[in-house]
DNA sequence: CCTGACATCAACCTTTCGATTGACCGGCCG
DNA sequence: CGGCCGGTCAATCGAAAGGTTGATGTCAGG
């Protein structure tokens, strides 16, 4: 390992969970945890210091930015530090938004702390750390690339998710009620679902609809 | 404080948690961790030895028994342990099903590390501990109880939620259909709709159900 | 220019859902 | 004790949603 140790920052809200991550990082001699940030603003504040390696990231916060948005706005800046996704899902869309932002790699919470320290010295040495089963959807996902919802697909589903008869649907988007119909046929196809209320758990799932 | 330290059992699947309370917990002079538990299976075993005077119980692991059954089967024994549940989500659902199953108190796991110790003393103390943010939910839940949902109702809206359908439902809770559709019919009247998906529409937007 | 993806609509049919009515049982409370 | 509430179930009926087929127009890109 070289001399000088990986800088680190915590981002995640919960005080337990950054006390946690500082209690197996801090145990690392080659790491040392520099800062803690209970937001994504701050996280992004403190990155813009120069003064770390790697971030370690959450993705869902309490309130204000999300994790992904955080890392992209970290990652515009030149010799921006790495940054490492540390969440508790492993749904398609927050790994492709967490690996669009320019995320090094992606974990869940519950991997054993050496598969986390690992991932680390990865990122920090400037290579994609990705856990096995995040890999594994990144792939699956590859080969099918039939599951992207057209702008006007997500726009019927988006109404679907907030209660909308497709005959009130037809009425809010000025169209038919066969065309909201072959709208949802589509949705159901690309999400491999055969109902509406399943439809908007299978995309409330994979964020791709606001809730 | 009395002279013997309360004896802890940290039942939580991600080990970055444990850690985490371990490291926030034992900085207090008057708390011993004693041991952890990765499932709730395991919580439950240990919890029987009659080692421990408190739980800490995450409510969901990533497989196998839920933390609200296995504070039931915790509770259910003379002489049990107090369970104090922490975790990420505070929604009808889960407060009434963990109250119900003999839980001491609720937590939310972004608490600051001296509210955490607070609710562990009190609950050591035999006495209940609720976050203030569930307290006050408890009580909007008492005041206006016409929109109140029973514990079986929000037990079908859940599954609802996540897209089943009512054969589906009817199965996974052992029921007829009929029974299904008599709870939905009470579940739109007390929500003011008349459709599923505006039902978990409403729901979510009131945080009657976990999304 | 022609193909393919997207969006639009129609007609038809099957399944599911929602509404209604009525019933039974067990526990709780006044 | 006698309601009342919560939970359970049945039967029925109309409405809504879901599935299928097929057709048209537009527009971008090879």
């Amino acid at each position: 390992m070289s001399a000088t140790p990986v800088r680190l920052l915590l981002a995640d809200d919960h005080p337990v969970v950054r006390a946690g991550l500082r209690a197996v990082l801090d145990t690392e001699p080659d790491f040392r945890v520099v800062a803690e940030a209970d937001t994504a603003e701050r996280a992004v504040a403190l990155a813009a210091t120069g003064e770390f390696d790697v971030v370690l990231m959450d993705l869902q916060f309490g309130t204000g930015l999300h994790g992904s948005e955080a890392t992209a706005a970290i990652t515009a800046v030149p010799d921006a530090p790495r940054v490492l996704i540390l969440t508790t899902y492993d749904t398609d869309a927050d790994i492709l938004a967490a690996v669009e932002a320019g995320a090094s790699g992606y974990l869940l919470k519950d991997a054993p702390p050496e598969e986390l320290a690992a991932a680390v010295r990865t990122a920090a040495a400037g290579r994609s750390a990705l856990a096995p089963a995040v890999a594994h959807r990144l792939m699956d996902r590859m080969r099918t690339p039939a599951e992207a919802l057209t702008k006007r697909e997500l726009e019927v589903l988006q109404l679907v998710g907030e209660g909308l008869s497709n005959l009130q649907i037809s009425k809010a988007l000025f169209l038919s009620q066969a065309t909201v119909k072959s709208h949802l046929v589509h949705i159901y196809a690309k999400l491999g679902v055969d109902s509406r209320t399943s439809a908007v758990a299978a995309a409330t799932a994979r964020r791709l609809i606001r809730r």
